[in-house]
DNA sequence: TTTGGTATTATTACTTGCTTATAAAAATAG
DNA sequence: CTATTTTTATAAGCAAGTAATAATACCAAA
């Protein structure tokens, strides 16, 4: 009986944990309605570390988060350029990507890895997508690995016209064709 | 001369805590070669919080952010909603947004705002973009508030088209057309 | 019923990174 | 040289812990 307990209230720890990581031992003992020194052996064997420990770690982990998502210049990793010519770029689709019922990935990451291998892949210091026509041909989940391929089809003047296909393991998921102009 | 000295200290404590905020008094201390008293009254002459309060409101800042970014249903707030007809959703252009070198805003923000609207707007309980046609006229920059308008043109099975409309202050600086498909 | 092991609570000493308050020393300006 | 500012030192106290040890409580099986 004792036993079932404990797990329970570990379980109930760990989510609580979950939804509020900034809740201090003293706290989790009053909603768990045991003492502080249990909360302290539950996480103990939880591997859980202290309030102060997990803030820090939340720091630091949404500070490397927030700089890949929002100043990387190039969604998706660049492994391949060819400079005027093609690139290839890779993205995992993790959890903050998806939709948390369909565990379907929201389409603008998809195209801000085509979006922005494109722009890396032309041969110029600043650009802007003037117009972009795309297709996603199937649903991306969580945990597939995308591999976009982006093209320079023609260049007009200052226009550039790059293509971008996106498969994923298996198939290609997505297809854009952009027309990006130079600017400078 | 003391007062000087002073002012170059508190410049430089300012500084270096922008660059690592994790450092704590004594390692302070330690960089400028002064006590740790003196980095005390320097933070709080100049309004610093100690280093646990500083972590704390990085975690719930970037926490919030990262929400707002990469998690949010919607990207830009959503003013007005129609189910199924017609929704409004404005975004200012923070400085994650944009370029660097040329403070324009990168692309997929945009795309984000107006497909996440489009998404928002139809009345499905999950659905996908197949098809986008997307024209950005002109380019946005840092500061600028843009509303994005979305209309359901029409439905046909589980088909939805959506055109939205993007426009900063004075002119329209983006369109698409948007053909979603609704899952269940 | 007694014995044994797990689970829980309590107690105490120690830690980090501070705050607050007070005082002394050093540096500098006038 | 004195008054003021700046810097350093000292001591008490706090939050949210860790680590170690001991004391209960509970339940289960011999």
């Amino acid at each position: 009986m004792a036993r079932i307990q404990k797990k329970i209230r570990q379980e109930r720890l760990k989510e609580k944990l979950h939804n509020s990581p900034f809740l201090t031992d003293e706290e989790l003992a009053a909603f768990l309605v045991v003492s502080v020194q249990t909360i302290r052996l539950d996480r103990l064997e939880l591997g859980i570390p202290e309030l102060r420990e997990r803030i820090k770690f939340m720091a630091e982990e949404a500070q490397t988060k927030l700089k890949a998502i929002a100043s990387g210049d190039v969604i998706g990793e660049l492994i391949d350029l060819d400079l005027g010519k093609s690139g290839i770029s890779i993205l995992a689709v993790t959890p903050e990507m998806v939709l948390e019922k369909t565990k379907v990935a929201r389409a603008h990451y998809i195209y801000a890895q085509a979006n922005s291998l494109a722009l890396a892949v032309i041969d110029a210091p600043a650009a802007v997508t003037g117009v972009a026509n795309i297709k996603y041909k199937i649903s991306v989940h969580l945990g597939e690995k995308l591999v976009a391929k982006a093209e320079v089809m023609k260049k007009r003047g200052n226009k550039y016209f790059v293509w971008v296909k996106t498969r994923n393991e298996t198939q290609e998921v997505f297809r854009a064709k952009f027309i990006m102009a130079s600017l400078d």
